[in-house]
DNA sequence: GCAATTTGCGTGTATATACATCCTTAAGGG
DNA sequence: CCCTTAAGGATGTATATACACGCAAATTGC
C-alpha cells in the first residue's frame, strides 16, 4: 500500500473512505437512529432520549457526570438532552447532598412513556437482530464496547 | 427471558441497555468522533467535514442527492454541511445542466488541506485498527455496512 | 482555618442531524 | 402545448453534539 504522504490518488482516498472507522460508524448510527426513531415515533420518543431516559431508570437517581461516563457524551451535551426530557416531566433534576451535584431521576411519567416505547424500540431492534444474527450481533456489540475503550485511552 | 409488555424490571432494562445497537452504535460513533477530531484538529477540518470532503475527492463532481445516499444522510442536512466547507472554500457548488442539480466538487485548496489532514487521519484510524487487530476491524467494517443496509430496507 | 486546587455544572457558540414544508425544474400524458 | 406529477433543493424548526470558558462548592496543603 502506497504511503507516500505526497500521494492523493484516486485508489487510496477510495481505500481511506471504505476502511474509516469513524466515517462508517457515523454512517452507520444515522442509519440505525433514522429506523430506531422511526419505530418509536408513537411514543415520542427520539432514540436519545429513550436511551437517556433507560438509563437513567436503571441507575436510579444518579449525577449528570455519572450519566455523561455511561452514555459516552460530553457533559454539556447531556444538560441540554435532559432538559428536554425534564420539560416533558419525564425525569427530574434535583440538587444533591453535594450541592455542585444533579442527581437525575426518572419520573411517574417517564416510567409510563418508557413502559409504552419498549415495545416499539424491541420491533427495531427485531429487525437489526434478526437481519443481523445473534451472533453477529453480540460480536458487533464487543467490538462497539472495545471501539469505546479505545477511543478513551489516548 | 421475560417479554411481558407489563414488566419494566431493573434485569430486562439493563439488557435493553447492554443489547440496543442503536445506543451503542451512537456512543461508539461519539467516542470515535472524538478521537478522530483530536487528531484531525490541526488541519481546521472536523470528521464530519473530512469524510465529506473526501468523498466529494473520489466522486469528482457529484450531485447534493448522490453525495447524501453515498454517506448516508439527509439531502437537508447535507445542504448545511456542505455550506460551511463551501465558505471555508474547500468546495464549489455549481448547477448542472439539469439546473435543479448542485454539482459539488473539491476545490484546489480542498485538495490541499486534504493533503494536510489525511496523516493526522491516519495517526487516528492506526491507534484503531491497531487496538482492535485487522481481522476483527475488517469484519465490523462488515458488520457495519450490513446495519445501514437492514436500516435501510423497511 | 485559609488559600489554592479540584470537581461538578451551566452558557456561548458552532457544527451536525432530521422532518415538514415549500419552491423550482424536469418529465409525462393527453 | 398545458396540466399533473415527480425529482432536486432550500428553509424553518427542533434536537444532538462538543469545546472554550466561567462560576460555585468541595477538597486539599500547609
Amino acid at each position: 500500500m502506497a504511503n507516500n504522504p505526497e500521494m492523493l490518488d484516486d485508489a487510496r482516498c477510495k481505500e481511506i473512505g471504505r476502511s474509516c472507522a469513524c466515517y462508517n460508524l457515523r454512517r452507520a448510527a444515522r442509519a440505525t437512529t433514522r429506523l430506531y426513531d422511526d419505530f418509536l415515533r408513537p411514543s415520542g420518543l427520539r432514540s436519545t432520549q429513550y436511551s437517556v431516559l433507560m438509563v437513567t431508570r436503571v441507575l436510579g437517581p444518579v449525577t449528570l457526570t455519572k450519566l455523561a461516563e455511561m452514555t459516552v457524551t460530553e457533559r454539556t451535551t447531556l444538560t441540554r438532552n435532559l432538559t428536554i426530557l425534564e420539560k416533558k416531566g419525564l425525569i427530574v433534576i434535583e440538587l444533591g447532598k453535594d450541592r455542585r451535584e444533579r442527581q437525575v431521576s426518572i419520573t411517574e411519567r417517564g416510567l409510563k412513556v418508557l413502559l409504552e416505547a419498549i415495545p416499539l424500540w424491541e420491533a427495531a431492534q427485531a429487525h437489526i437482530e434478526q437481519g443481523l444474527g445473534g451472533d453477529r450481533m453480540d460480536n458487533l456489540l464487543k467490538d462497539l464496547s472495545e471501539i469505546i475503550s479505545l477511543s478513551r485511552d489516548r
